[in-house]
DNA sequence: CTAAGGACCTGTCGGC
DNA sequence: TGCCGACAGGTCCTTA
């Protein structure tokens, strides 16, 4: 389900609710996430306010305070919640039966709860300790839509890569954020086939790449996000995001740019999908 | 160090 | 209708 620009539609949709409301109870039912969930998170949420939430990479950090105000002396720690595949975090009203995989529920003050729902459970939700980095966001690369986020440094680190160029901008170390759908369609924005050598790439070419993530990412923010199956805003809407996919999952369909088949192959296990013809494969 | 593959888990869909 | 394999938006870990 999710990539950032879900997970950044997720964070928006939970500020508008969230901050300054006090948990009353927190209660797990399955603990068997991605890591077990760390029991002692109970009781370090009991009576504690959410502050404004964050999110870094595809990870959404929720502040907790100790007190109302929710000033910066006043925060015990984050509470640092992953997604995976079909994760789910939405604020519900108190009494809404729970789903077969719906595994955490933060009770609040309001009455309303917040709820962790996971089928495949290979989300995570993980406590982060007052003024430390997470050993998980350490080794991170930078935020795509951040400035540090240029075809220079792509170049740079690019070089001597012989891994193909959409493996290579799919790993959180080089930048964070890009996953298989958005990953096919920046190369298809920057008529760049995805097999292509990371190090074979011009720094013009990487500089269009850049700009190709960034003008993507941004557009399925501003839509939402993308709804494939199940994906659901917060406020329980899906993203719009879909109807604007050029290549995802639109194998033997025509480009919309030449007309000629979408094609698909797998990369790195993972389903891509280009067109031959705007993305040719140089060497 | 890089690169490639398997692993984790449940649900759904298409083919027979 | 039922069974079985392939596949799904993400990382993490092991192996070469």
């Amino acid at each position: 389900m999710p990539e950032l620009p879900e997970v950044e539609t997720t964070v928006q949709g939970l500020n508008l609710v969230l901050p300054h409301q006090q948990i009353t109870a927190m209660k797990i039912y399955d603990d068997r996430l991605r890591w077990p969930v760390d029991h002692a998170m109970v009781q370090t949420s009991q009576d504690k306010w959410i502050g404004r939430l964050t999110r870094r990479s595809k990870y959404i950090l929720m502040p907790l305070y100790s007190d109302k105000d929710c000033s910066a002396e006043q925060c015990i720690g984050e509470i640092m919640i992953h997604l995976g595949m079909s994760g789910r975090l939405q604020v519900i009203p108190a009494g809404t039966a729970k789903e077969k995989h719906s595994h955490l529920d933060w009770h609040l003050q309001s009455g309303d709860i917040l709820r962790f729902t996971d089928p495949r459970r290979f989300g995570s939700v993980l406590w982060v300790i007052l003024g430390e980095i997470h050993p998980r966001l350490a080794k991170l690369g930078p935020e795509p839509l951040s400035r540090h986020f240029t075809g220079d440094y792509l170049y740079q680190r690019a070089i001597k890569r012989q891994q193909n160029i959409k493996v290579f901008i799919m790993n959180a170390e080089i930048v964070v954020g890009v996953g298989n759908i958005y990953a096919s369609e920046s190369l298809f924005r920057a008529n760049i086939h995805p097999l292509t050598p990371a190090s074979q790439l011009s720094l013009e070419q990487m500089k269009k790449l850049v700009a190709a993530i960034k003008i993507t990412l941004k557009a399925a923010i501003k839509a939402g996000g993308t709804t494939l199956r199940d994906f659901k805003s917060s406020d329980g809407k899906p993203g719009y995001f879909k109807q604007k996919l050029q290549v995802y999952d639109r194998v033997g369909l025509d480009c919309y740019q030449c007309g000629s088949l979408v094609e698909q192959l797998k990369i790195g296990q993972r389903s891509s999908y280009f067109c031959a013809i705007c993305q040719p494969l140089s060497r």
